[in-house]
DNA sequence: TTACAGCCTCTAGCAGCTGTAGGTTCAAGC
DNA sequence: GCTTGAACCTACAGCTGCTAGAGGCTGTAA
C-alpha cells in the first residue's frame, strides 16, 4: 500500500494532481488508513502511469478518459483508440508546422537584430509591421 | 475614431478580448462618446496589431508587456528586446523537439494498430507500458 | 419614434493544474 | 509512552488567455 506522497514520486505527478484527477473522476477513490489518509494499491499505480504517459503524448484530460474507458471494457473495438491516436497525431503535425513557422520568424528576427537602441530594433519593427513576416504564422501559442 | 466592433474586425480580436487586453493594463484606456462607449484611435489600433502580431508568434502576455514597454521608450537598449525574442526562439525549438518525439511514437502506436478488440490494442498497451517508448517525450500538451 | 445592432458591466467558465491556509495523522527516535 | 516533524487532510483561490452569458443601455437609419 502506497502513501499519496509515494504514488507522486513513482509516478512524477505532484500530489496535489493525483487528488485533482480523483476529483474529475479520473481516478477511482482509494482506499482511506484509519486516520483518513489515502491508501493506494498496485492498480492504482497503473492506472495513474497510464494517466500521465498519456499525458507526456499530449492527449487531453477528455481522450484520456476514453482510452481509460476503453481499456476497462477489453471487449470494445480497438477502432475507437486507433482513432483517438490518428487525431492526436494530427494534431501533433499541424502544431509542428506551425512551430516551423514561427521559428524561421522568429530566428529572422534574432539574427537582424544588429544591437544599439529599441528606436531601430529589428525585433519590435517586424513585430509592428506584419506585412514584413515572410511566413504565415496563424497559431497562437502553437 | 473606431468603434469596439470596428477596432476588433480590422485587428482579427473579439471585442472581449481588446477589453480584457484593457483590464490587465495592455492597452490604455481609451477615450468614450458621450453616452460611455469606447472610442479608438490609430496609435491604439497600432498598439492592438502590434499585440496581436506577438500573440502570433506565441510571446506570452507578460513578453509582450516587456515589449511594448520597450517600444515606448526607444532610448532604451534593444539587447533586452533581443532577449525576449531569443527566449521565445529557444521554446519555440523546445517545443518542436518534444513534438517531434511525439510524433514518432504516435506514428509508432498507430501503425502498429492491427484492429480487432481493445484487449489486444497496441495503443493502450504502449500508453500502460512507458518502457516501449523508443523516444524521449517529456512534455506535456507541448 | 421605433427597431435593432452594437455597445456596456459584471460574473462565471474553460483546461490542467498549482499554491496556500489551517488543521490532523503517521512513524521514528528517545 | 511521548515528542517531533514530515507528510497528510480539506477547502478554496489563483494561474494563462481568453470566451460566453445575463441583463441592460446607446447609436443610427428608416
Amino acid at each position: 500500500m502506497l502513501t499519496i506522497g509515494t504514488l507522486a514520486k513513482k509516478t512524477g505527478t505532484k500530489v496535489q494532481t493525483i487528488r485533482y484527477y480523483e476529483q474529475i473522476g479520473l481516478l477511482p477513490e482509494p482506499g482511506r488508513s484509519a486516520g483518513g489518509q489515502r491508501r493506494y494499491s498496485n492498480s492504482e499505480l497503473d492506472r495513474l502511469s497510464f494517466v500521465r504517459h498519456a499525458r507526456q503524448l499530449g492527449f487531453s484530460l477528455e481522450a484520456i478518459r476514453e482510452l481509460l474507458d476503453l481499456s476497462d471494457h477489453p471487449d470494445k473495438s480497438c477502432a475507437e483508440a486507433d482513432a483517438i491516436a490518428r487525431r492526436q497525431l494530427k494534431q501533433v503535425e499541424q502544431r509542428m508546422a506551425r512551430l516551423e513557422a514561427l521559428r524561421t520568424e522568429l530566428k529572422r528576427m534574432v539574427h537582424e537584430c544588429s544591437g544599439g537602441h529599441a528606436s531601430d530594433c529589428r525585433v519590435l519593427e517586424v513585430l509592428r509591421d506584419h506585412s514584413e513576416c515572410l511566413t504565415d504564422h496563424d497559431g497562437i501559442g502553437a
